[in-house]
DNA sequence: TGTACATCAGTGAACGCGCGTTCACTGATGTAC
DNA sequence: TGTACATCAGTGAACGCGCGTTCACTGATGTAC
């Protein structure tokens, strides 16, 4: 039966949560329509009455995760000031615990290899997350102006690269040594 | 009909060799057992002759297109001493061409991130993989030698994270930017 | 070396299954009066 | 404010499709004699 435009909207919101969660965990394409529904206590036929397809929801389950990311760390800047910030999101994003649980963590850890062979419409909520992310990381960046935003680049390559590689071995040892290495950084 | 074993053996590594590129250009589960096995001028039916499932065809693929890729890095520091090769190495990894030519690049920022949800057969050739990468980097790093392969495990996160981002956002000016950023190293 | 025959690599149809998407239907919501 | 009714969010069955895997069959290969 029709819903309140509140419940729609709720529902809506529920959706994108799911998928945000779902796709971080599983992948897009591993991640059904089906499926998400269920988690968002629907059933699967209502889904087109909010999304026009399932890579327009990826779209925004991805802008939001990528929001979800960038906020934790803007908080944090905040609380702590930038320099203690990046410490805690770098000693943070380089955890096992952040290795297991893919569905609250980094977007572009759990996606980004899907990234590349995604719809345009996908991909240029990579690019607005990674823009805003990048953005973030280059003003808590400490060092020559000048130089803030491609150190910020080089830090969030290494820990995206780290934890894509850590996952990808399935391997504990090996996984916390390619951890414990890209913690260490090299003196400036 | 039955054939030579020689036909057989030259089949099998037609086989690897296309699920190797194929898959690192589609993602190991968008590569269907039809499609390679018509790109290594083959019917699908006989793929069960070979491999006792896709996985276990994945894994060697993965083995193959790592052991494909430490090769050329071995040759080249042969070729050029250690500190050029790197040096090489990882001017190539952080280009264009790599970027958009993944069936023939670095299986680990191809594949990686499908990696973290792929069977147990799957993460062992990425971790077999990595581990000879990782060594080959190790013994090709200067510096004080207990830090050379830590060393190498953060330079290796570092170009993966760039074209695994780098890919994902599928902006020319955006990729092109992280590519740049990560090519520059700070002094050691 | 020659021959009879068992083996088995490759073929192509078929299997059950899950996918994204569509659709007729239901009944509470929101609106026009 | 109350009422009649058009709208439409959600349901669940159905759609065509491609997937990994299986199987009966074919006929060249490899082997036993």
């Amino acid at each position: 039966m029709r819903m309140s435009r509140d419940a729609m909207a709720r529902h809506r919101k529920d959706i994108v949560a799911a998928a945000s969660r779902m796709m971080r965990e599983r992948g897009i394409s591993a991640t059904s329509v089906a499926d998400l529904m269920q988690a968002a206590n629907l059933t699967h036929g209502g889904f087109y009455r909010h999304f026009e397809s399932k890579d327009a929801l990826a779209a925004e389950a991805i802008a939001a995760a990528f929001d979800d990311h960038v906020r934790g760390l803007g908080t944090n800047i905040e609380k702590l000031g930038p320099e203690a910030a990046v410490e805690d999101y770098v000693g943070d994003y380089l955890t096992r615990r952040h290795l297991t649980r893919p569905g609250f963590g980094c977007p572009m850890a759990a996606l980004g290899g899907d990234g590349a062979r995604e719809a345009k419409v996908v991909q240029e909520a990579f690019a607005g997350g990674t823009r805003k992310l990048i953005d973030r990381l280059a003003a808590a960046q400490t060092g020559a102006p000048a130089e803030r935003r491609a150190a910020a680049i080089r830090l969030l390559a290494t820990i995206v690269g780290a934890v894509v590689m850590s996952r990808a071995v399935g391997e504990a040892d090996l996984g916390d040594e390619i951890l414990a290495a890209s913690r260490e950084r090299p003196a400036p």
